[in-house]
DNA sequence: ACCTGAACACCGTTCAAGT
DNA sequence: ACCTGAACACCGTTCAAGT
């Protein structure tokens, strides 16, 4: 229920590693030398495979067809793991080195989009293992500042606007995998509101339904008004009083 | 470690229902009989009191001094429960009715944000359980979108912006509270990166770091840009061509 | 250096059985 | 109608013990 994300057909983004490496098929011994990266891989693959419902230190052992305690030899615990598979897959992400900044950001939030789309698990992984930023994390985060910076926002609102960028983003996408079981909520409720309490009525009529069409379209949306607002940024002149 | 989100300080958003009906105090025998809405109450102290982290349905049962088994008869499992937590919360929530969009809309997102920030578990909550919206909150997002019908945005643009405010609103709660564990990570790793690898100089410079004091101008930044954006909205005249 | 088995202290959920 | 105890199938983590 939670499987759109269309924005065109997705290039497989996640072709790094050495990921496979003959398990998840399932078979007895363990052909390979486990080490602290083929575990790593592994839990990325048995993630991406099975979902974040159904992961599970020992559920990962039990792929490996290897004592749940061998794990704790190679990674300090679950979150030192989950940290280290989020590093890798988000290190995917390229931030272009363009003077053009709006197609830079743009190009950043979509492909952004994409990953934790195809791979929504990630975003509960980052909720879940406390979102600590993996070396790999920090140089794509660092790039991207950079790019932000190059719009000529004011310095000193630089992190400001990195963070408004990052919010609409990690908001976004939790909606989009995250929808409400029911996309016809609105016509449920709102058919059997009775008289007495007023119905929903903007709900049905603007119907904000994370439906997969829809979707792209608002991502664009958000994404172009959020380039605008930086654009004009320090030339706002009717500004009420808000500055601080 | 999430203990910031200052933003004045808070009114208490939460005393609405029974609550606190003698227990967490721990005393044996249960004075009050057991019903749907006393669980859901006793759960919601519970979470605020211990966080997310603490809480199961056993740590509620042994709160309550009551069998594991019994919450089932009056709950139907744990998402059931979480679900109507999330949505007593919500519902603390008032839209203003005003013709001022503006205010209105920044008014709702501030008490969001308040709310969320002085609640974190609740963002878990709504994350970990689904994110299906309960009446009371099928209620307030209503009167929401009807602020944002108000603001003068295109009948089918609506939704769009809806998704646009809401979005930035969860993102920023998110980083807020989930901020990483290291907030000097940028002076650490800015210093310790061989000549070889370029430094992380944007992060060093421009320092995104989530604290408490930032979070409130970042904030404000970020509805005031967003505001800006819906009133010039229609009338944007050099859109590339991202329509759709 | 790498791996195992058993143990500890937890989970959510079900269900026959009690009053 | 409301509550219990025991059971089932899980968790993450530790640790003495094996090679």
């Amino acid at each position: 229920m939670l499987e759109h994300c269309s924005t065109v057909n997705l290039p497989p983004t996640h072709t790094i590693g050495v990921h496979h490496m003959k398990k998840l098929s399932g078979q007895r011994q363990s052909a390979v030398r486990l080490n602290r990266e083929n575990v790593v891989a592994a839990a990325s693959d048995l993630i991406r495979r099975d979902g974040i419902e159904g992961w599970s230190m020992r559920a990962l052992s039990r792929e490996l067809s290897v004592s749940v305690s061998t794990l704790y030899w190679h990674v300090r615990n679950e979150q030192d793991l989950l940290g280290m598979v989020i590093d890798e897959a988000l290190a995917a992400i390229v931030v272009a080195d363009t003077p053009d900044w709006r197609a830079g950001i743009a190009d950043f939030l979509l492909q952004a989009r994409r990953l934790l789309c195809e791979y929504p698990a990630l975003v509960r992984l980052i909720w879940r293992s406390g979102w600590q930023l993996g070396p790999r994390t920090l140089r794509v985060t660092n790039d991207f500042l950079g790019l932000v910076a190059r719009s000529g926002i004011a310095e000193d609102e630089v992190a400001d606007a990195y963070y408004l960028l990052v919010a609409f983003l990690f908001g976004f996408v939790l909606m989009e995998t995250q929808s409400p079981d029911t996309p016809d909520f609105v016509a449920e409720r709102g058919a059997s509101s009775s008289a007495a309490v007023p119905a929903l009525d903007h709900l049905a009529r603007y119907s904000p339904a994370a439906d997969a069409a829809g979707m792209d379209r608002r991502f664009a949306f958000g994404v172009e008004r959020l380039l605008n607002s930086l654009e004009r940024g320090s030339a706002a002149a009717e500004r009420p009083g808000a500055v601080g």
